[in-house]
RNA sequence: CGCGGGGUGGAGCAGUUCGGUAGCUCGCCGGGCUCAUAACCCGGAGGUCGUAGGUUCAAAUCCUGCCCCCGCAACCA
């Protein structure tokens, strides 16, 4: 694996929340990959900054607000308190921050950024014709209209309202994204790995060539105010791509501790869902350059998850909120089942029988299973203490080659975002060691006492694998693998998280004479039929 | 001709860029083992690779037509 120095930085980021949304396993998806990087990232001793947060303008809150007789600010507290935060304990996310876009912090450099681009002619005032709807109070682009029927039979109409919609006009403040469409693509040209996976990066490389208009990023105080004002008209506040998209770089000093900014910017991944893939890999980069910033190094579009072969969704009440899934299998179950089952960057199909097999047959069969009989053996065959024979063959060999190797590739696969790929290598060590134990036969050597130095070879091989199973799995199921860490090493090697990947595969750490503690079961069997939820 | 993704043993997927024994996980059947969470290990059955044609010595893989499913247009990563 490529010896990372100490001192790199490792930015990841998460969209924000839109804070009106009941949590949902699509978001905690996202929070889960982005998560695992930082994690992955962090045992390879980079400083690793993982932020998230949450998106709190617009008019919707403001008008959910009003129906819940509160302010919006006290609704976004609200539900910041009782939904978001609590989502990110349900997972067990490791942020470093999370950031909400009516701090001062975001707000006030907002409008840094908006009056440098302003001083320096990216933004202009114009006017802005557009399709509004009545019902929905905003406008609607080409896109959002169909056809009408009935006796609007021939006009084209709102799709929620089914009515048609007015020709306004308003004065607007304007992004000039038209005058970026050559530097994306010269950009998109000179870094082909910005958009991932492939998919995205042409579908988004496409997009860019039939050109950009410039985008409206203001709104008249007239229609509602809930949102940042702009710094030099008071009579307008900002839209949503100067507010939600720059908290990625307001969260980390821009505009106020230019040192640290820099230390972080440009962030390495930015995980995005694909819906939001064209904001982030287009008008984003664009505001970017047009304030002399650097664009991030790599926007990763993830599919969506699927319920049933289609799309999630609350009105088909197919929308699963994380909990359901924590509750009967755990934080470490839900990260390791979505992580593992699906590529990230393509849809996936989630379903309770698939989970609770996946469950069943990898987590508690292969991996929980192997650290309990390992355990169980020592305890059994040395009274519990960590015993290094001397006779090694070809056996114990090969598993620390599996090991090397296994980490290697993991390595090699999350460099690339490819945290399916990840987990599916550092599993052939699982597979190695369950094969090893029943070839090896220790409960026949502990038959014979002249035997006694080759099943302490034995089991020292399998409890060395362990040791590096808690290790590389720790950045994916950080729960279990700190139980199994603390019943092998009793703490003689340090804190789980301090453990760096590169040294992982490094054969005999585990001390002699090391009293393994009990072991609870890592993964307990779940009782109830199949689903284990009544659906 | 709106744009995009996809159709591979019962389920979920890989393989399609650079044609040449169809692979993985689960499930199923048979065997082994007993340290372990009725677990683990080995072997086996099961596929006209959506469909119709074309190119080729050879196509899941290249070309053409057609059918079907899904996403983007309502909440929504």
């Amino acid at each position: 694996m490529p010896a990372t120095p100490n001192g790199e930085s490792f930015y990841v980021t998460t969209p924000i929340f839109y804070v009106n949304d009941a949590p949902h396993i699509g978001h905690a998806y996202t929070e889960v990959a982005a998560d695992v990087l930082a994690r992955w990232h962090r045992q390879r001793g980079e400083s690793s900054f993982l932020l998230t947060g949450t998106d709190e303008h617009g008019e919707k809150i403001l008008r959910t607000a009003a129906a819940n007789k509160t302010s919006a600010q006290e609704w976004a507290d609200k539900l910041v308190a009782e939904a978001w935060l609590p989502l990110l304990e349900t997972i067990d996310i490791d942020n470093q921050d999370f950031i909400r876009t009516t701090e001062p912090r975001h707000e006030k450099n907002v409008q840094k950024f908006l009056q440098h681009l302003y001083d320096t002619g990216f933004i202009y005032r114009g006017s802005y014709e557009g399709n509004y709807c009545v019902g929905c109070e905003e406008y609607k682009t080409e896109g959002d209209l169909i056809e009408g029927e009935g006796q609007f039979e021939g006009q084209p109409v709102c799709a929620i309202h089914s009515k048609p919609v007015e020709k306004l006009h308003e004065t607007n403040y304007f992004f000039k994204l038209s005058e970026f469409q050559q530097p994306l693509l010269d950009f998109y040209e000179a870094n082909p790995k910005f958009v991932q996976p492939e998919s995205a990066r042409n579908e988004v490389v496409s997009f860019v060539r039939r050109g950009l208009d410039d985008l409206s990023i203001s709104r008249s105080k007239d229609k509602f105010d809930w949102g940042i004002d702009i710094p030099w008209d008071d009579s307008h506040i900002t839209y949503v791509w100067f507010d939600a998209l720059l908290n990625y770089i307001t969260a980390i000093g821009y505009g106020e501790d230019q040192a640290r900014f820099e230390s972080i910017w440009p962030a390495s991944v930015q995980v995005v869902g694909k819906d939001i893939l064209r904001f982030h890999a287009v008008i984003w980069p664009a505001m970017l350059m047009a304030a002399g910033l650097q664009p991030p190094k790599q926007v990763f579009g993830h599919g969506w998850l699927l319920v049933g072969g289609e799309k999630m969704s609350k009105s088909k009440l197919t929308g699963i909120a994380p909990s359901q899934i924590t509750d009967t299998f755990g934080s470490d179950a839900f990260r390791y089942y979505f992580m593992k089952a699906i590529a990230f960057g393509q849809d996936g199909s989630f379903s309770w029988e698939d989970l609770a097999a996946r469950y069943q047959a990898e987590l508690a069969n292969g991996f929980g299973n192997l650290a309990s009989r390992v355990i169980a053996m020592i305890k059994r065959y040395f009274d519990g203490e960590i015993s290094i024979g001397s006779e090694v063959n070809v056996a114990d060999a090969n598993i620390q080659l599996v090991a090397k190797d296994a980490i290697a590739k993991a390595d090699a696969a999350i460099e690339d975002v490819a945290i399916n790929e990840a987990i599916a290598s550092i599993w052939t060590l699982v597979d190695a060691l369950n094969n090893y134990i029943t070839e090896q036969e220790p409960w026949v050597l502990a038959k014979d006492e002249t035997k006694r130095d080759r099943l302490a070879s034995v089991l020292y091989t399998t409890a060395e694998g362990l040791r590096v199973l808690a290790v590389a799995l720790a950045p994916i199921v950080p729960k279990v693998t700190q139980k199994l860490w603390d019943a092998l090493t009793a703490g003689s090697l340090g804190a789980l998280a301090d453990q760096p990947l590169a040294d992982a595969a490094r054969w005999g750490q585990l001390a002699a004479g090391t009293k393994v503690a009990d072991l609870d079961i890592l993964f307990p069997r779940i009782e109830t039929e199949a689903s284990a939820e009544g659906k």
